[in-house]
DNA sequence: GCCTAGGTCCCGTTA
DNA sequence: TAACGGGGCCTAGGC
């Protein structure tokens, strides 16, 4: 997350200036110069510039534009709201016909185009691109390009009903529990919740397949492979630690007895007799304590 | 894409009515009560309810959280910008300090946290979940949950900067070029790309390993195991293939000649190595004529 | 830049 | 519902 959030990363048309650009606490820390509630009316961008929103209802095109033009100069977070049609072309293409959507568009480059079903945005370009708000044939007409590799987002606009420009200060980033990295540090701190006598020696030791998330030895001294995954796992965790422990025997002897042990909450059934086949093993567990 | 975007699929607590509620054409298919270009001093939206926007400027917690949830309860797509802590705890668990953000509450029941850098959602909510906006001790409060599993996204508001209500009328569905499916209808409809001879009998076969992608004979009558990729692939790509010949093999016959072949752009070297010891073998391959 | 693997992956399809 | 695999996956970490 940026601290400096209205600096632009893309870099292109360093433009008339930024909002708050002397002070880094930007809108949101310093005094509001507007009391608590304000309606539309009150709040008018051409008044209160410097408040960190820039909005317009059912703007003209060239309204539209301007707004979003000048908001990703200075490093906003821009939103569109309004009938379009999407356009993508680069690893791969899609076309989408006319329809509501929103759109926003980041400092850092990325595009999101969100319809009103789904998680996922129904068109998108990574951090990275450079964008380009103009007007065509009398539309709005946004486009979010990059090179390597080429790719290119084009959505036109047949009517926009909002537009907003927003100076988005975050200095916090996020912190997550219950990843894969906590499971590993549960068993490196207790390796018997693996199995008695086990001795982790490694992590992310480097094989000819890939690196191996923990490596280690039985109590017998056997080398043991261990593949960890936070979640119930299917058939290609199999596959990979299954690639760990060949490369390994091939590494060490020819006749290296190398012990490989899925560790994850569940497996599949398929997983399962993936694992009996190939000789491997399961250990059931969680990356919390539960 | 819904073509009634301001149904509400989640179902719960029907309330008052919906905009637009008789037309499915919604509001950017009538004429417009505005003209072009209004600013947001003009369109309040106390004045204009059925325009399929509604929008508020610094609002308060109470006002923002009545935008809110009249919104939700209207199926209209919500966005919040502000300041806010976001809280997730379900397959996982998240914390995230007090920073700028921009909120998507989709009538389906997602919800995005968008900051100003990355494609993703720094914390979200997958589709089907409920949204409930609230006022706790004096801020809004933004509350996405589901069961199965058990999961919620809680977000505190310290301030609101924007707040927005938006009617989507989507009915498009994004028609996408360059996919996997591309390159087995490529491969199909002219068998000789991968090799003179090649006689696909089936897609999708289903093996104890799973489905197969192209399945078929080569000139000699002996069977072909084909898996596709759009792309560069990598290790994982030899396992998938490397699974399902060794599952024929012991479906077939013990003794069971099976040929597997990766069908891709490229192979990096790694998989190329992985190949060569399982004795697979690789085609180049695009999903278009390139 | 490429490679490799994780992800609260999401998502569609099928059993 | 679970399972399995695709994805314009994205993203982080190495090299």
């Amino acid at each position: 997350m940026s601290t400096r959030s209205w600096a632009r990363s893309g870099g292109s048309t360093p433009s008339a200036g930024r909002w708050c650009i002397s002070t880094t606490s930007a809108a949101f820390k310093r005094e509001r110069a507007l009391p608590r509630g304000v309606r539309d009316d009150e709040a008018v961008e051409a008044t209160h510039p410097t408040d960190g929103v820039r909005t317009r209802v059912n703007p003209t095109a060239s309204e539209a534009a301007e707004l979003a033009s000048d908001g990703v100069d200075r490093g906003a977070l821009v939103t569109l709201f309004g009938r379009c049609t999407v356009d993508y072309e680069g690893r791969a293409a899609s076309e989408l016909g006319l329809g509501d959507r929103h759109v926003m568009l980041k400092p850092d480059g990325a595009a999101l185009v969100h319809t009103d079903e789904g998680q996922q945005p129904v068109n998108w370009q990574p951090p990275g691109c450079e964008h380009d708000c103009r007007i065509d044939d009398q539309h709005l007409v946004v486009e979010s390009h990059r090179s390597s590799p080429e790719e290119s987002l084009v959505i036109r606009f047949s009517s926009v009903a909002h537009a907003a420009a927003f100076a988005a200060d975050d200095p916090e980033s996020l912190d997550v529990v219950g990843t894969e990295a906590d499971l590993k540090e549960r068993i490196l701190s207790s390796p018997e919740l693996v199995e008695s006598g086990f001795r982790p020696l490694a992590t992310e030791r480097e094989t000819p397949a890939g690196a191996v998330d923990i490596y280690g030895e039985d109590r017998d001294g056997r080398t043991v492979v261990l593949e960890l995954k936070r979640r119930r796992v299917g058939p290609d965790a199999v596959g990979q630690l299954s690639r760990y422990v060949e490369a390994l025997q091939r590494d060490l002897h020819a006749d290296a007895d190398v012990r490989g042990i899925l560790v994850a909450p569940s497996v599949t059934e398929r997983a399962e007799a993936l694992l009996a086949e190939k000789g491997l093993e399961f250990v059931s567990l969680t990356p919390q304590g539960k």
